[in-house]
DNA sequence: GTCTATAATAAGATAGAC
DNA sequence: GTCTATCTTATTATAGAC
């Protein structure tokens, strides 16, 4: 049974994820939800924000979930996220209008007012490295390479979302896969670095 | 002197810049900015949206010869992203308020009916990323993989500035200056084996 | 070019019947 | 739990004096 609050924390978490906080009235989140004024009030007396903190962290706890089920099906950590955000180009190509970062607009909006909203946002940035950054520590990666390198694959997904949005195409998650392939590669234990050695030309 | 024009122009960008479209109303840059209704209305008869096109326009001309003027201090092209990277987590860790990436909220706030922000915002995403190509293809990158490249840096930025919000310290973007200089030194996934100086094996 | 009063609309929230 | 009428405030935009 779809029960009127998990409509609620859809709907307004789709929306929020696609427009942002400011964006998204409460009026279209009835609209869009088919629900009605007293339902939503009913449900969360805190109005637009109580909603808004909710479908939040309801989002975070699913992308984490995503997030690990990934991670968790392949077991060398380069292949593992380039096969997550391959698999989140897919979603975008198959729903270009789905581009989106799921907490950065909200998170951009949550200034003085909304303190409560951006310690959702946080909450959720916070969970996602941490999943990557356990997968990075489980693969014998230094703990502080590991927070270093979750905190990149996680902004660079982002920004993506949003190059995507612009471009209308898929290609920026696309690009971001495969390159942090190669930035989780380890070096070969000789250190490939030396056949980088005589950068010719770049010196000014 | 400080024409009216400009002052708008500056006022706008900088909320734009922190809250987002939405967020930001008429009334709060007029306050902020000390100027009257029918001064806004006179130089920008199209109002709020004209008003913000305009000053989205006017950032993105700025961010290119900030990226520009970085890149072309330092002839390698890793040392160069992560110096431009590190100066950014500068300005983040003097105004920690000031942390965010100029274009991503109002890119994701930009959606029916707002079609000449979101070209606004293309506009500025490409210019962007060309700046990081130029430099790339200039030092003997592949233009494919300098596209590529051009895409993961300015994805991760954007989204480290998106993390040092939600931290509330610039750690995240000291982090991506030091991941990307690792990227960029890295070699291409095909494997260039001895001398990556001559572009062998780029062709297709 | 600038200022202020006002219009027109949309926002979030509440009250009380059912 | 749900629905609708209504309140209050904030929003963008305009008109017309100066």
């Amino acid at each position: 049974m779809i029960t009127t609050r998990r409509m609620l924390l859809d709907t307004a978490g789709a929306l929020l994820e696609r427009q942002g906080y400011h964006a998204t009235g409460v009026n279209q989140i009835l609209s869009v939800s088919g629900l009605q004024r007293g339902s939503l009030y009913h449900h969360f007396p805190g109005g637009k924000e109580e909603l808004a903190v909710a479908a939040i962290l309801d989002r975070a706890r699913r992308s984490e979930r995503f997030i690990e089920r990934h991670l968790g099906a392949v077991g060398d950590p380069a292949d593992a996220v380039q096969a997550l955000v391959e698999a989140l180009a897919d979603r975008v190509a198959h729903d270009a209008d789905g581009a989106s970062p799921p907490f950065a607009a909200v998170t951009l909006e949550a200034g003085p007012g909304l303190e409560r909203l951006r310690d959702a946002c946080r909450h959720a940035y916070t969970g996602i490295r941490a999943c990557f950054e356990a997968k990075l520590v489980a693969s014998a990666h230094e703990p502080a390479r590991a927070a270093s390198l979750a905190a990149v694959i996680t902004a660079a997904i982002d920004g993506a979302f949003v190059l995507c949005r612009v471009d209308g195409d898929a290609s920026p998650l696309r690009q971001v896969a495969k390159e942090l392939a190669v930035l989780l590669r380890r070096p070969p234990p000789g250190g490939a670095t030396a056949a980088r050695a005589a950068p010719v030309g770049t010196d000014v």
